[in-house]
RNA sequence: GGUGAUAUAGCUCAGCCGGCUAGAGCGGUUCACUCAUAAUGAACAGGUCCCUGGUUCGAGUCCAGGUAUCACCA
């Protein structure tokens, strides 16, 4: 239990800015993101938790136009709704930032010219839509045409809604602008920078192979697949005009492409977090030392950027900013750490049906924060996690789990002991000697620490939701254990043997109290001030705003200083004093199942978001 | 069209390298308990493991083909 601490980097994939969080998110990346975090933190690892707003990208841009405002203003508002969300519902970035920060375009283009200089990229001539009106070149998705498949009329730039095909926006037939059918659009040509991927086919097959024993099999599968299909060259820079300026004489006119730029964020994010605390060097922890692992937590649409891609970036760019010192006086000689693993996430689907912005087909985060307690959303999501599968989140569920589950068997074994002890042991834990426990206390005890080691295995291998399962058991064998017990009854004429049992199964909770607080952080909280104690557990989430030279950012930190959880068995001693217990967990009405229904697909307002 | 994944009790899902008389939680039925947010515990009842072939002494588990759903790529 000794070992020196190891370093983990959670990269969490970057949102873009161009509306709420929703449970999809939640479920796909940020929540089990957390967990792992929260645990690595408990167990005295030095966690690095990253993430941020992506504020580039056509979805951002396609937002601004629907409601004639400025990009900026429409990543600017969703991301401080975002620090806000994630502030309510605990996820514990150590920086949640945005890719609109001097520090990301500085590393980005740091990114960009040293893969130029090293002959990693390459130019190439492309054939794109021109709009005569607009003097400028459109994104796909303002393209729509005839398609050159099955004729459908009104197909989209980059795919056809009828045939289903992926398309070529320059093929299509009487090709005219989305916004404006009037206007004219010829084919133009322009050249664009490539990322050269299939140079690093070796590279990428090798350490395919070297993590292949530790990933999930579909990820590993996807991904040996995608390289074996041979690599083609992929255009980092596009002709828009939001974005990162590609940082060439003459390229003023073009932006680096969002995918190209925003997994540098995870490395840019590192960077300036490191600033932030005063300690600029520090990332070099994670990102220099051979004995750190970096997580990538994502959704399955996202695997080839993370298992391919972005370590080509990685390959490309080795050595980068590695001159100086660490903060611990130590300069790394080791390579740039890539991924050690990508645990994604399949989809999490709502009511039986795909999420879908348009049709508000959706569960948004900041509106069920409104309604429900942080720990029961989280209760659920992870307990439906799409770990192998998609999943989906019916309303219904969301009651049998939280009622039926969370209350009944976790904050009912607490509220059911702690309120019993409190009212019958003076508001103390009984005041009984270790050694005259009987065989069956010690054997429930033991079964309670022994579940450490199991479910702290589980986490360690990212399998969430067999680790929650597994520490759930736990809760409803105290529960059994209690009622075989049954101090209620001995209590009236064995007061000593009643004492035994309050303080064992006050242990036990104790001890579920830690394993459940990766997963449920408000109500270990709060068990833990029950049970007499002080302190937090976890640090403190903050809002904090960044100066930079031109612009000030704001962001979502974790202070971990004052944070005294520790994964570790209960040491509560006996006589300690408890604190009056209240139920954890809020029950709730059945008719919310039919209230949230009928709120799924139709018109929704956004409302501010109150801490 | 190609690649990967998914399809197992009413619901949500486990089942790794073939031995399962197929498991868990929730829900259902019956009984017990009263410390607890009518919360808990015990027992029981629930399944042609998507379909069709094949390999094998033996297949939910391997192979081939098919169906449905999801993602990525063309």
């Amino acid at each position: 239990m000794t070992t020196a601490p190891k370093h983990i980097h959670v990269s969490v994939a970057w949102p873009y800015a161009n509306g709420d969080l929703h449970v999809g998110h939640l479920a796909g990346a940020y929540l089990p993101a957390d967990i792992f975090a929260r645990y690595h933190r408990l167990k005295g690892n030095k966690v690095l938790m990253v993430s941020g707003s992506d504020s580039h990208g056509t979805p951002i841009s396609v937002e601004a136009d629907k409601l004639g405002v400025p990009a900026r203003q429409v990543f600017e508002k969703y991301h401080e709704r975002f620090l806000l969300a994630q502030q309510k519902v605990g996820i514990s970035y150590d920086l949640f930032t945005h890719t609109d920060t001097e520090n990301h375009h500085r590393v980005s283009q740091d990114f960009f010219l040293q893969l130029l200089e090293r002959g990693y990229l390459y130019k190439e001539t492309q054939q794109l839509m021109f709009s005569e009106v607009e003097k400028r070149f459109l994104p796909d998705r303002y393209v729509e045409g005839e398609c050159y498949i099955c004729h459908f009329a009104n197909a989209r730039g980059d795919q056809c809604d009828n045939c289903g095909n992926l398309l070529e926006a320059t093929q299509l037939i009487n090709p005219r602008n989305r916004n404006n059918p009037s206007d004219k659009l010829i084919v133009r040509e322009s050249e664009h920078f490539f990322l050269d991927l299939g140079r690093w086919e070796p590279q990428l097959l090798e350490y395919l192979d070297k993590h292949e024993s530790h990933w999930r099999q579909n990820v590993v599968r996807f991904s040996r697949n995608f390289v074996a299909d041979g690599l083609n060259g992929r255009p980092i820079t596009r002709d828009i005009d939001w974005g990162i300026d590609v940082p060439l004489e003459g390229w003023q006119a073009k932006k680096l492409y969002v995918w190209f730029e925003a997994v540098i964020g995870y490395f840019a994010a590192s960077v300036e977090w490191a600033k932030n605390i005063g300690q600029p060097d520090a990332w070099k922890d994670w990102w220099y030392n051979p004995e750190a692992q970096i997580y990538n937590f994502i959704g399955k649409d996202n695997i080839p950027f993370h298992t391919i891609i972005w370590q080509a970036e990685l390959l490309g760019v080795d050595g980068i900013y590695n001159v100086g010192e660490t903060a611990q006086g130590k300069t790394y000689d080791a390579p740039l750490q890539l991924p050690y693993d990508v645990p994604a996430n399949e989809f999490m689907n709502i009511e039986g049906q795909k999420f879908s912005k348009s049709r508000n087909w959706a569960i948004w985060l900041p509106d069920i924060l409104e309604r429900y307690q942080p720990d029961a959303i989280r209760y659920y999501v992870a307990s439906t996690f799409p770990e192998s599968s998609d999943a989906d989140y019916a309303w219904d569920g969301f009651l049998s789990r939280v009622n039926n589950e969370l209350l009944a068997a976790w904050g009912n074994l607490a509220n059911r002991m702690l309120s019993f002890a409190f009212k019958r042991f003076e508001g103390k834990v009984p005041s009984i000697n270790p050694a005259e426990l009987t065989e069956a206390d010690q054997a429930m005890i033991a079964q309670s620490e022994a579940a450490f080691e199991t479910v702290g295995d589980l986490l360690e291998k990212v399998k969430l939701k067999e680790a929650l399962q597994t520490a759930m058991g736990v809760v409803r064998d105290a529960n059994a254990y209690l009622d075989r017990r049954a101090p209620w009854k001995s209590i009236k004429e064995n007061p000593a043997d009643a004492a035994l049992a309050v303080y064992s199964v006050l242990k036990v909770i104790d001890n579920c109290k830690t394993l459940l607080a990766p997963f449920l952080p408000f109500t270990s909280q709060k068990v833990h001030e029950f049970l007499g104690y002080d302190g937090q557990l976890f640090g403190v989430q903050k809002i904090e705003t960044y100066q930079e030279a031109t612009r000030p950012h704001k962001a979502l930190i974790y202070d971990g200083s004052a944070a005294i959880g520790r994964w570790a068995k209960s040491d509560l001693q006996p006589g300690q004093s408890l604190r009056e217990p209240a139920p954890l967990i809020v029950k709730l009405e059945p008719e919310i199942v039919e209230k949230e229904r009928a709120l799924l697909g139709q018109a929704r307002d956004e409302r501010e978001i109150i801490i």
